[in-house]
DNA sequence: AATGAATGAGCCTTCATTCAT
DNA sequence: GATGAATGAAGGCTCATTCAT
């Protein structure tokens, strides 16, 4: 379909090689269609390639798919460097925590196809998923999270009650993502800018440590 | 469209008629490979039944799927019947809101196929999720949930600030469907029986409680 | 879409590439079994091709049939071509386009094939008709024939008449295509070779134009 | 999808029988769209009948088009019968045989579908052909058209001559049937009814006419 | 006589992949 | 490195037919 011509004896430096132009593509694809649903003449006709590209430059459609799943799931950047500059407070850093989380999983920034990879591959694990929880979300929640409520909570919580708390954090932040089939259709005009991150957090913040506050208060008295 | 009735005399248990055994097989077939991974020859290999049958007893592959993702996502009983005796204290109502909304989501009574089958669609939405939304999600949160929480708030939040504590307790609940993958690999020896689903409902209300009585704190003092 | 070009030092004749091969094969089980009653893999085990070729040379066993059927029935040459030698006498002309005409529709040199996979499309159209009609027929009658019609009957007769007339004689020739089958029953030792044609033309011109000459008689009386 | 209740005990003679809405049903379907791509269902639904009746009435669904086939092709009434008024001079006997022939052939009171089927079949012969030939072409062509023929020319024509004269003639009127198609797509507007048959079947009866006494005419001098 | 359910064969099409260049 | 052509394996679906009632 698309021909593209060399015309100058240098390789141009801006163009793309093959290589590249399949993986932007796939990444779209895959996260529109998912695994099954892509068709490996879709990613290579978006990509302006030759079917046989893909073959040829990864050796299947699943070696493609999880080399694309793993980089849409990589951190930007490990958490002790974000983490950086948290304030001394516990619920300080319980909002700092709580709040990039959430870039983490919904920022603006990144294409929106590799949201959808990612919450696809959280509901439906390919494999990547694997690596995603031990690279990314296992360091979060095992050094940063629980630590910060253990701070909170004193000694006063079980181990199961800190987890439930924990997962109460964690799944208020990750439902922005997994469930945006489900709030898309209650909130059609519920759109998650680089604001509502920043409002979401708050709410979230306040919300859990309320929470927090009252069960650590409530088991004081037992 | 088909509408069979048994007469025979003897009740014949272990029989299922050929539509049966298809939804049986198909739902399971469903839920491991989703609507693409799934084909027509595996679901009526596992049923028994030959290929022409499904096109036969449903329409299409997709008929057939919706048929199956809307039964697996129906609430047993509609919502006004499980809170025809909820207690009257709104704090009371919400702990029994959250509890038969877990229940919903998690019933260990139903099958695992059924459970799978609504994460897969809620995170990958087919089609069926708008029915599904608008049978048993909407109504949960438009008349129940959201009256509860107007009750317990008094008229001190915004519509905003409400959605997003409606935010807050569903995604709690649904992340404990939607975010097992997860959950699992974080705490791999996190069951869910029926004790779990009222610890954590418990767990779930007390939590949210104490972050919606301390949001209309400070909305009434501004 | 396909366009191919043999640079092959060596000039192999009897290797056919395969969409040629796909061609070939398709206009005799077209021909034989019509558009239903024919399958892709009789046309592809005929040609000794993959199934998947009918596909990918041609979008669809539709997109094949009408290719076949407009090359079986595009006159080897424009009209205005074969008749550029035509004599001045309209009743010479006649002749001559009758003469041509009937060649289009049997000519021995074309293999027979052709010959009933026109004949089918006519007597069962799918849609190729339409141009056929356009390219070949209706520019032959309103451009040639009609003219020549005219030329000889003057200005004495009605459009109403001057189509019959046209139809009487398009009828003459069409008949021993369409008709075979009918002819054959009646005359089964009628065979149609090149000097046959000659034959049919020289009687269908000498009837017709005595045709033509007495309705322009009589209606010069009138 | 229709649903007949038997309300009577005594059976209802204006009710046609299953076997008789299949006939008619089968015809019109096997007229749109040829044998092949006729489909039982679409034949049983038009009927309002079980899928399963055809093949209970009628062996087969070829047998059930066979049956139709014949039906749809046999004349209404023997040519001795039709021809008896004819009278005496030559010429008026091939103006009635044209007339009657054309109205055999085209008869706007006999369904629309058997007409199309009886073309279908003369273009793509399925065996109800040679019926049809033996039964009403070859008697209208050996016992009428061609001693009207001999007795129009004198001997001075040689069988040969005599028998493309009598294509000519069948040619024309069959023309009117077999190319429909074509026609129609040329003259867009042109009906044919009772009075266009009458109109025609002079046409060709003046335009063959002429065409004959001059081939006798020319046949005498040499 | 008539029917709803069920069947197996087969059709068109698509897919991921490989081959020759 | 990159490509157009070609392939075999299914896949979804439809069809005529048969079975049990």
């Amino acid at each position: 379909m698309v021909v593209r011509e060399r015309k100058s004896a240098a390789p141009e430096i801006s163009e793309e090689n093959t290589r590249d132009k399949i993986l932007s593509a796939a990444g779209e694809v895959f996260a529109e269609q998912g695994f099954e649903g892509a068709t490996i003449r879709a990613i290579t006709e978006r990509a302006g390639v030759n079917v046989a590209a893909v073959n040829y430059h990864f050796r299947d459609k699943a070696e493609l798919y999880t080399r694309i799943v793993l980089d849409a799931c990589s951190a930007r950047a490990a958490w002790s460097d974000v983490m950086a500059e948290a304030p001394n407070s516990p619920q300080e850093c319980l909002r700092s925590l709580i709040y990039h989380f959430l870039e983490y999983l919904l920022d603006p920034d990144r294409p929106a196809w590799k949201k959808r990879l990612m919450a696809r591959e959280m509901a439906n694990p390919t494999g990547a998923l694997d690596e995603l929880v031990d690279k990314n979300i296992r360091p979060f929640r095992n050094e940063f999270l629980m630590p910060t409520l253990r701070e909170l909570t004193g000694d006063k919580l079980s181990r199961r009650q800190l987890s439930l708390i924990a997962i109460s954090v964690m799944g208020q932040c990750h439902y922005f993502l997994l469930g945006q089939p489900i709030t898309q259709r209650l909130h059609p005009d519920f759109k998650i800018g680089r604001a509502e991150i920043a409002e979401i957090a708050e709410h979230i913040a306040r919300f859990s440590l309320a929470g927090i506050a009252e069960l650590t208060r409530t088991a004081r008295r037992s």
